[in-house]
DNA sequence: TACACTATTGCAACTATGTTGCAAAATGTT
DNA sequence: AACATTTTGCAACATAGTTGCAATAGTGTA
């Protein structure tokens, strides 16, 4: 784990730093998205929530996460797959919000679907957000 | 205007007040969706940020409008159309946000694609927004 | 290992956004 | 007009996010 975050870092050019090893820690042991109070509880007092702030923006930056658009307007971060790399995300991946357990998760199999514009309109991004159960919900009910 | 209004909220069973037109007219007289700012210097100092907030909210209940994730998670609201009631919202649209103007149109006519989920994943419910070039400024450029 | 250079962090202060309780004012009903 | 019910404004609070700057930690080189 600590060997493939410093790798991570290292590929990313940053620096290797305590806050950004504990934070990507967060993502590694989560399989959900995580929201900037999720990872405030899981790094604890150890850094500033301002370090929080500015690390998740540099790793958005970079491509190490990107952010997920939810109905209630709250902010969440998930790991990105290999292909991201600085300055260009390749997500285009359906994100599912579980109304049970409440979260939220990459479906990184589920392309969103193509979708036809009116006339004059050019998409150049489609975000797709599914609420319902997730399988884990669905599985233990 | 007016009485189109005033017959909109008494529909809703909603009393008549100044906030509630004056809130209403904001968005009869634009044709894309508000930002609790736009509407904030729409109706000018004539009421109290808390009312604009509640009044919000009441026609959200009520069906009179509708709320529109985003990906850089701002809070948008707009008309919803007639087959929306109190406590049963039918905006199933997808939604568009124009990287140039800045503006985000309901795409009324534009129904959200079915996607295929993953075994145990139970979807209820499905937003899409695009971002891209309006049809108002790709024909002014 | 020690040094110098650069990047990162913590702190404090600030802005923006949204919520709550309560008394005053406006609305609808009789 | 008088009453009961909603709605509003105010003040206070809560949460989220940003900025400038000085102190600190990380990196590459000698
Ligand atoms: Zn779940
Ligand atoms: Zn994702
Ligand atoms: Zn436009
Ligand atoms: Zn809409």
């Amino acid at each position: 784990m600590e060997q493939k975050i410093i790798d991570l870092l290292k590929r990313s050019n940053l620096s290797i730093t305590d806050s950004r090893k504990k934070i990507l820690e967060s993502f590694f042991q989560e399989d959900s998205a995580l929201a900037h109070a999720d990872i405030e509880n899981h790094v604890g007092q150890d850094f500033d929530r301002v370090t929080i702030y500015r690390t998740l923006q540099t790793f958005v930056d970079k491509g190490i996460i990107h952010t997920i658009p939810t109905p209630d307007n709250a902010v969440l971060y998930a790991l990105c797959k290999d292909s991201c790399s600085a300055g260009h995300h390749h997500d285009n991946h359906v994100h599912f919000i579980c109304d049970n357990c409440n979260k939220t998760f990459c479906l990184e199999h589920v392309v969103v679907p193509a979708v036809h514009m009116p006339v004059g309109f050019a998409a150049s991004q489609i975000d797709m957000v599914v609420s319902g159960i997730c399988n884990y919900c669905n599985a233990t009910t």
